[in-house]
DNA sequence: CGGGCGAATTTGTCAGGCAAGCTGACAAGT
DNA sequence: ACTTGTCAGCTTGCCTGACAAATTCGCCCG
């Protein structure tokens, strides 16, 4: 017996496989079909839906490789022991993320960039030093020059990212920093640049560059904390209007 | 105790699609194929690994959710811009971790585990905390029972994250709390328990406890450090045998 | 030289089929 | 009564061939 969430016609015109991933990952989130259960044949879901079976094999495949499910030739497609923690991503599959989660997200960037601050300020050689540093001077660059600094925005918190010396943290740090272009755009935009918003993220910059470079890893946590919440206050401020 | 190469499950030789797909993130990562740049098409890469076309689209559809191509109907398939970020994933795919990377990993969760304890110490609420308490007493009867305590060991740190009131956060914590079985184990295997090492865990535990409970977030961060470090210890101590 | 049109190319979807592996039932043997 | 061997049905893994839809590119025409 399938229920409300699954039962729906699949609408055509966007990638067939992934609508129909994300359906019945949504069902398997819903509790529609409890870890260790298992889901219907291939067979059955061609017919349910009335699409091809290669369609239900690209979502089953799908759905295998975000960890919702396992697969055992000859038996079946079972939902996994705890369904969709194969890996982490924010906003479930290309989704865009509900506005009233950015504190959540923000918060969770903060904790990260504190973190890696800190070992920044620690272990950062004279060469992580000097890469940070020339981000920090583009930016300064670009603020007098009223051209984009984002890319330099970029370049400056990778650098510290690699001044920590820890690949794992610096790649979730990659992959938060992908969601908050909207929050750098809010920073250099034109308008806001004459406002002063670029220049108060760079004397937070400053007061971060500081930290690590005089291995003050306590003082480098509290501005990466300082320079991410004010950043969520700029976009916060900007999504006002 | 049992024999243990007798003990061993069999390694199932991965799905074609898997491997084909595991080949072509590597020579992205590689460089091979440089972002923005064509992949081959599928009859061309059907040709080369001489597998058939489904297989050769399993892996493309692969490699699109894992963020390293997109496809264009007609066009082709593309190295995105920046490959591998469209989620955080430990391991690239279902691989074993390098115990190289092991300290790396510990480190990346001590900063998480001390940002939730920081913010748990701030947030909880008197149920929270009453289901830190419950998981800690399960604890506590496990050790004197002699009986294995992971369970409620995983609920403890669930119940921290919980407690910070942070879903994103508490995901990613749950993510990397899956890798770290071996850890959990080694702490309360018979052996160990005699040993005192669950006892030491346990005290570790008690700090991280009263500091969330006084709501004091410096003592609570710092007691989350000092739990996750020791388990690293631990663990790599259990693994010079 | 520029622009529009059609053919070739490429991905998306469908249909059918064989091979490999699992499950449950039943018969045979101990 | 319990174990072992066999088998039929079902399910996933993989292959082949085909058509539809979208893009690309060269050719012809103006």
């Amino acid at each position: 017996m399938m229920s409300d969430i699954a039962n729906h016609p699949l609408t055509r015109p966007a990638g067939l496989g992934d609508a129909l991933a994300g359906r019945l990952a949504a069902a398997i989130r819903a509790g529609e079909f409890r870890p260790g259960a298992r889901l219907p044949t291939e067979k059955q879901l061609v017919e349910r839906y009335n699409v091809s079976r290669a369609i239900v094999r690209e979502a089953i495949a799908r759905l295998k490789v975000d960890g919702f499910v396992e697969t055992r030739q000859g038996a079946g497609a079972f939902v996994a022991a705890r369904p969709g923690l194969a890996n982490f991503r924010i906003g479930s599959g290309g989704g865009a993320v509900p506005a009233a989660d950015l504190p959540h997200i923000f918060e969770l960037r903060a904790v990260i960039e504190a973190g890696m601050a800190e070992l920044a300020a620690r272990r950062r050689s004279d060469a992580d030093l000097a890469a940070i540093r020339a981000a920090f001077a583009a930016m300064e660059q670009a603020i007098a020059a009223r051209t984009d600094g984002a890319g330099a925005d970029d370049r400056f918190h990778a650098a510290i990212a690699a001044a920590a010396h820890n690949p794992y943290l610096a790649q979730f740090a990659a992959y938060l920093a992908q969601h908050f272009s909207a929050s750098r755009a809010v920073t250099w935009m034109p308008s806001a640049v004459d406002a002063g918003s670029a220049l108060a993220a760079q004397e937070e910059h400053r007061q971060l560059l500081d930290a690590i470079a005089a291995g003050d890893a306590g003082a480098a946590a509290q501005a990466a904390r300082n320079h991410i919440a004010r950043a969520a206050a700029r976009h916060a401020a900007a999504r006002e209007d």
